[in-house]
DNA sequence: TAGTTAATGCAACATTGTTGCAAAAGTAAT
DNA sequence: ATTACTTTTGCAACAATGTTGCATTAACTA
């Protein structure tokens, strides 16, 4: 029965993340961090955030790992929605509202849905 | 004016990408290709690859990248399609046909598409 | 066949993420 | 407040992936 601490790190990281309009990676996270934790910590908060099912990770087109606080998903922890990776800012947004519809082959089974679109933001474009 | 060479390494590589069901990553293919060249050569071999327009990568939620044809895009570079991705049997399959629908706020501007569906492939289910 | 230059091999490096273990810190009972 | 217990952290070491510079090799052209 392990219950969970609450330490500084942890409460740090998850505001910035709560707080934050958009997605952020772990080098974003660190450098906001400015030296508050190590950066092996920084990846263990964001493993626990997840177990949580607080937070989900959106991997970009450029291989970069960004994280989000779940807003959308209430009850069920799922995302099935669109998050758009600005090529000029480099902002990754969750279109909360946004969730894609099509077809599938049968006899595949989903569990996750991962979609991102790269291009120009509203304020870049 | 600089033109493109045909070496081994290029041939072979192609032939391994056009002649695969799935996509591969670039350690698939090294190991595939049994030290007929540099890995740094696999790297921009595949950089050569992807200028000529011939495949796309796509970034699986693992963060592993897989390289595959350019099978239905014929004229225009665009692969909007959805790649599934088997959590048991780690194989990427690009679903060609399978092109997702969706509606986006205004003033975003979409260059490109990617949906990768984690889940379990027909052979695994 | 010789000259030009694209492509390669190699070393060195950067970034991202993981693991083991001892030290530190949070929590609850005394 | 002190103690005991266990989670979390820091540090070092490591692995995987990808990039860059430069000398050498090899493909194409004349
Ligand atoms: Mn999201
Ligand atoms: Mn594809
Ligand atoms: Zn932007
Ligand atoms: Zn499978």
């Amino acid at each position: 029965m392990k219950s969970a601490r609450t330490t500084t790190a942890k409460t740090e990281i998850q505001e910035l993340i709560i707080s934050s309009s958009v997605a952020l990676s772990h080098s974003e996270i660190q450098k906001s961090l400015e030296g508050l934790c190590d950066r092996v910590s920084i990846y263990r908060v964001l493993e626990r955030l997840m177990e949580e099912g607080v937070i989900h990770k959106i991997v970009n087109v450029d291989g970069v790992v960004k994280n989000a606080w779940c807003h959308s998903c209430s009850a069920k922890h799922c995302h099935n929605h669109i998050h758009f990776s600005c090529q000029k800012c480099k902002v990754v947004t969750c279109l909360d509202n946004v969730e894609p519809s099509f077809k599938l082959p049968k006899n595949y089974k989903v569990s996750e849905m991962n979609f991102t679109l790269p291009g120009l933001c509203p304020q870049c474009s």
